[in-house]
Order: structure tokens, then C-alpha cells, then sequence
DNA sequence: CGCGACGTTGATTTGCCTCAACGATTGTGG
DNA sequence: CCACAATCGTTGAGGCAAATCAACGTCGCG
């Protein structure tokens, strides 16, 4: 029985693709044939510590996290991924270890996966795809360094601004602990970030 | 005039490309014809803030430094490179749009430079140098993947440790201010991180 | 209705910074 | 070859940004 919807989830990542790519026909259909869909509830992980990571994940819709977990239980967001986005532990993928990292949904979500042997088949057989990878690799390359450059430069609060400046609706999407998280900073101090930002009729 | 030990920095970068990648002797050929060669003084700028970044760069020999100066006149230290590291400001060369950061050289240096219009061309010219930058750009994300992972969950004492642990030579060939200024912490702290673990016999 | 997750607010603590003074080292010009 | 300046690392004192701890109100949900 055929995935529902199954259509319009690969016609959405062909569109993806085709924006940085050309591809034939055949090579679009043996792309889709090495792909498949997994929906994920609220709170169901896609990934956990220690397992192998499988699989590169293009979100199709919904919202995942990534994060670690520290010795204290302390977590730490490393990634969200959204509507068009890619997620995995890349490491885990890469050198197919144990994962550091978990990752998990927090809405309802569609993903389509592509399982490590598939996409080293699909890098040999058509090398496109390997532009396709450096140009993903690339962005994600420019992002974590700007991320970087913002830890060591920035203040809690300017590092929120920067945020907010960067993702307006990003609130509306997340529980602010997650914000935090990410951020480097503690919940406590997010709302209190908040609170004086509101005073001054920000 | 031919620059001196051209021949043996144009070995070098070849054994690095081909530990990833192979080539023919054409490829290998068009490659080499694409780049220059260029020597750097300790101090001297490879790429100052506001310039736009023509280059990536191969390191053959010597020491970099890419730093951001914020408002106050901090600088925050964003990478090094050393022998058989690549270095640019990837944003910059890759939009080609002004740098937001600078690069020196803290060693006299050599390297091996190849301008964004040539990169482009190699790209077309010989695909296989796609899967060479996907790898290369795969190699950096994991790595600043663990940066930003670190600078969330450890301490600025914890950082140092495991900076040492990856490269325990590195106090040797730096400053500790330049330690300090990657680790996120000042120079100041840093010294009381090191008296303190010298009391501890270790 | 009652429980658990979340955000807020206030009090206290802490990791790290800034400022300042001081040796040690390096380099530079006289 | 020496004097001087400049740079660097160390050490101590004081201060600030952000964490932790704790109590409380709100909301969504079983």
C-alpha cells in the first residue's frame, strides 16, 4: 500500500534539489527510488545517544531538535531543522559511530530519509549529487561559523536579538527552554532577557 | 621566474587531493595551472575585514590566524590553520561580499591559493573536485559541530583540556592569548586555568 | 478537578572579566 | 652591546553577567 501523500513529498524535495542541480528524468527516478518517508509524532525521537546514525533526513514538514545530553542532564540544543531542512549527526553518519547527540520531534513531522549506502550509491552514480552535497555542506559551513563567531562575540541578550532578527516567527514555534538552549543561556535568564526588552516597548 | 619550490608545494597539495580523490595526470595538470603560490611574513594580512576574499587557501607551510574585532576592539579567534589546512573566509568567498573578518599569518607562511573564478572553472571542468569540496566542507561541519557543542556545554577550564587533548602541541606554536581568544575566555583566566591545573601535578 | 510542564520573579552564588601592578622575554635603535 | 620599549604571562582585587535555587501563577491535559 503506497505512503499517502507520497507524491507530494517527493515532488517537494525534487523542487529542493532542482534549485541547485540539474537532473535528467532517470536520475530524478532512481533519486526517489532510494528514498523513504517516516512521520514522527511529538516527542518520538528520530535518533538516540549511542545509536548508529542510518540516515541524511530532509524535514518535509514539522520541527525537530538536536541536542546533547550532559553528565549533569543538562541538554543542549545543537540544531532545530524545519520545513525544507536537513538534520542528522553528521559524525554518526559520516563515520557510522555511535551517535552523541539525540534528536527529537516536537510537532508532528514528515521526513524523507536517505539510508548512508544509498546515498554513497547515489554519489557514485550520479555525481551532481555530489555538487548538490558540497553546496548543502557549504551553507551549513557559513551558518555554524556565524553561530560560532556569535558565541564569542556576542552577549546573552544580543545573541537573542540576533535570533529574533534572523527568525521573527521562531517564537511562535518554540517553547522559549528550547530557545535557551540553543542560545547557551538559561531559561531564567531568557525571560529575563525578555522582561526588560518589554519595558523598553520592544 | 619560476618561484622557488614551486615544484614541491604543487607535490604536496596533489598528495592531499588524492588521499580523497583520484585524478588523472591531465586533471592533476589543469589543476596545478590554476593556482598560485603565495608567502606570507609573520603579521602580514592574507585578508582584511571589509575586503572581499578572492582565495581559498592551502597551507603548506606556517600558521594562520582568522579573527573578528568587534565594537570594543576585542578580537575573537574564529580559526587556525596549519600545515595541510585549508583557510578563508568562506562567506565572503563564497558570495563575494565583504569580509567580516581578518586573516594573518602568525609564521612566515607558504600557500597555495586558487581564486574563486578558477574554483568555478575546475568545478566544471573536472566534477570529481565536487566530491573533493563536499568532503573537505563535511570535514568542517563536523568539526565546528563539536565547537559549538563544547562551548554549550563546557566549562571555559574543560574547553582548554580538551583543545589539549586534541592537539597537545599547540602551546608550543601559540600564544595563550590566541588560546584564550578561540576558547572564548581572556587571556587572564586562562593563565588561572593553567596554575591552577600545574598545582594539581598535571 | 488535579497534576505536570512552562514561564516569571526575586535572592543568592559563581564563573569569568576587567583593571592594575609586576617580572620575564623579545626586539630595536643608539 | 646595552638601554629602552613593547609584548606577554602571571597574580591579586573587585565587579558583573549569567547560573542556580526556590516560590509562585498559568495553562493544557488526562
Amino acid at each position: 500500500m503506497p505512503v499517502p501523500d507520497q507524491e507530494k513529498f517527493f515532488s517537494q524535495i525534487i523542487t529542493h534539489i532542482l534549485r541547485r542541480i540539474d537532473l535528467t528524468q532517470e536520475e530524478q527516478q532512481l533519486f526517489l527510488s532510494l528514498l523513504s518517508i517516516r512521520r514522527l509524532l511529538p516527542k518520538q525521537y528520530l535518533l538516540q545517544e549511542g545509536d548508529v546514525c542510518k540516515y541524511e533526513n530532509f524535514v518535509c514538514e514539522g520541527f525537530l531538535r538536536s541536542f546533547y545530553v550532559d553528565d549533569q542532564g543538562n541538554d543542549h540544543t545543537l540544531h532545530f531543522a524545519m520545513e525544507d531542512w536537513w538534520i542528522t549527526d553528521l559524525t554518526s553518519f559520516v563515520m557510522q559511530t555511535p551517535a552523541s547527540r539525540n534528536i527529537v520531534a516536537l510537532e508532528p513531522s514528515v521526513l524523507i530519509q536517505i539510508e548512508k549506502k544509498n546515498l554513497d550509491l547515489l554519489l557514485t552514480q550520479v555525481p551532481a549529487f555530489e555538487k548538490f552535497w558540497r553546496l548543502i555542506n557549504e551553507r551549513a559551513v557559513m551558518a555554524q561559523d556565524q553561530r560560532i563567531l556569535d558565541n564569542l562575540a556576542l552577549s546573552g541578550a544580543e545573541r537573542y536579538e540576533a535570533l529574533l532578527k534572523k527568525y521573527p516567527s521562531i517564537e511562535q514555534r518554540l517553547p522559549q527552554k528550547h530557545i535557551a538552549s540553543w542560545l547557551g543561556i538559561s531559561p531564567v535568564f531568557l525571560s529575563q532577557i525578555r522582561g526588560k526588552n518589554a519595558k523598553k516597548g520592544k
